[in-house]
DNA sequence: TATGAATGAGCCTTCATTCAT
DNA sequence: AATGAATGAAGGCTCATTCAT
């Protein structure tokens, strides 16, 4: 979403076909480790659900696992550049808070499959995941981190807290509304929990002298 | 704890037996699922490592499934009991969340294995949980949330934050500590963040008047 | 039944104690064969229903099969002794027949498990009964045959019919009715079938000249 | 029998071949069962036997009791149809009779391990046959029964009789014979039995007047 | 004799992956 | 590229049997 307009340069011949295929599967995928969790899914569902033969998931995917991981990437691709892109356009340090806040939840909001994968699948395979994206995790990690070091050095944060550490806390919170959501039955909409949890997140930080101030929620900070 | 001193004598014949091999298998099991992972994790090796015969385990648990869930309600019985007593010593609803913070990460960080079953494994097999010990986590985050509210009650508290929301964003601020922890390679002391967390957190939902205030941590509060 | 009554001659000391058990676990055993089979039927379920522990089985068997093979044999021999005893009593080859047939399938029909674990269990099993019981079966055939033969011999039976393939065919006939009594649903009485069907084998095996002759029952035969 | 003689040309491609490996584990499934009896069998053996991975047995049946089942079914349909197709060749009902049993033990007797897996195997499992196949054992019965009240009709055969229980007889009788045939060493052939129990069958329902009449075996009857 | 906890061999079944078509 | 029939390794679980008490 928001993915920066490829500028239309070169014919791009072939264009979509191949990748079709690779995306459907995806997606199945993300459905059935959501309905089954990986160990019980079989690459035979996937396939299925994806509308292909169960040998085809082996001409884009090096084995179930890879599938995993891709899915994983996917995702976290996105999520960076959509961070990334959101960083760039905000600069109130809080504001940037709330807003990743609201992009987190909200995409986990908008595809509970997703979620479930994210909130349930992956970590349960973390082992076999640490050899391969623990990096982009912690580029995740990074951009929220260094949002708070920026919120430090403009004096918006305190500067005795560690901005790793309370990136972490804030992932950490996050997290667990997601996972929360997932496991309640009640149809309330994840996102909704953004801005409370920004809320004593940021107040958390703040600086002495700030604390108390109403934080302008939605004021013109941007 | 300070079990009765039995008089030494009478006959006591096989008092204890029966459940040391349940305790053992428990104890191998939460190294194994640490080492493998739950799906892959054989019960042969749990067997193994537990000093007993396969067919052992089947004595104690049901099957595989019965073996996980028992770590967990095992644990969280442990938990929630350590909870309950901390509460009824201390008073102070600041010092009571950093004392269970520091209970939270400090039984975790003794016990890397049981860290990352209960932070790795036990979220991908959420889906089968659901269906046994929901309860009990509800329950130890109930105690959380009963100690905010009476932190609001007694003005230490900021009213209008939602006590059950604040409870998940502690936990799953803790929570990430501890799962980052477990990915993590330096072999630093998980709880030694118990304090920072506790800190940020607690000014997130201080009142706005004590907001800035240090938070005596021992001082003479109740 | 109608066993010789033994004439309480001498003290018998130490009377029924040891093989109490041997008896209760036989006959458990019939009962679980009857209900399970005998695959699938459990040494401790036997133990279990004849109120003794799983060990205490291989006190008086050898294993499993021994149990099965002592059932035949006990059975067996029972069976044998009241059909010389019946033959050394009735004179008449054709009141032999019928007495023969009611004493079979009145066994039989008097105890149902007894009888699936002789209908049903002990034929699949026969690969392993080969090598034990066999004789004893044939025992049983021969004293059939051997009322035959002495039927031909005083002109009473057809003497061109082979007394052994007669023999078996009565007996396969008796055979099923109990088969078909087991697994039908309808509580009539299995004996009942008795002299329908020696009434059909008699005529059929019956000299030219007595045929249509009605067989004088219980008349002055010998 | 008789197919139609394929034109030897046109494609053609790929025509029988998916049943011809259901079959080829039927077959090899009665080897095994008739060597070593249903519980004791291997699935491993029955698809090495086929030449077949143990895997692909599950390609073409849901597990060992539905190959078992199989064996039966499918056995039992070529019996009912050799059955019915004879009873609609042959009018004179002692005939029929006579060539039913030669069917019967023909079809045992030429295939010894068929054989053994009917008169031994099927027994003990009668247990989970019943769930399935009791149906095609009482239409095979049935097709007895039938010509049996038939010739009562036609006054070939005693109207007092019941055909049900001389259909039963006739089967047990002839059931012995295949049972007896399996569990001896001497190589006679078993179909040499059938028409002497048919003869004493016969004459064992035959009307009084027909009694030892000589029961134009192969006459103008019809 | 009797017990029953413990053993561990054995086997059915699943399913990721391959490969001939 | 796509298929899907075939493969075969792997492992949870059962239960007959043993043996220390």
């Amino acid at each position: 979403m928001a993915a920066t307009p490829r500028i239309a340069r070169g014919p791009r011949i072939r264009a979509a076909p191949p990748q079709d295929k690779r995306e459907a599967i995806l997606d199945a995928a993300i459905r059935v480790f959501a309905k089954r969790g990986f160990f019980q899914a079989q690459v035979a569902d996937m396939a299925r659900n994806a509308g292909v033969a169960a040998g085809t998931v082996y001409l884009y995917f090096k084995g179930k696992d890879d599938v995993l991981v891709s899915v994983f990437e996917r995702t976290m691709r996105e999520a960076i550049d959509e961070a990334r892109a959101l960083v760039a356009t905000v600069d109130d340090p809080v504001e940037r808070l709330r807003r990743l806040a609201h992009l987190h939840l909200g995409r986990l909001g908008r595809h509970r499959d997703l979620a479930v994968v994210f909130q349930v699948e992956l970590r349960q395979t973390t082992k076999f995941m640490e050899q391969f994206s623990a990096a982009q995790l912690r580029e995740y990690l990074g951009i929220i981190r260094d949002v708070i070091a920026h919120g430090q050095a403009v004096g918006r944060m305190r500067p005795e807290v560690s901005p790793t550490l309370a990136a972490k806390m804030l992932f950490g919170a996050l997290d667990e509304m997601a996972t929360d959501w997932i496991l309640s039955d009640r149809p309330r909409r994840l996102e909704g929990s953004a801005d409370a949890v920004v809320d004593i997140f940021v107040r958390g930080i703040a600086p002495a002298s700030t604390a108390g101030v109403e934080h302008a929620p939605d004021g013109p900070v941007a």
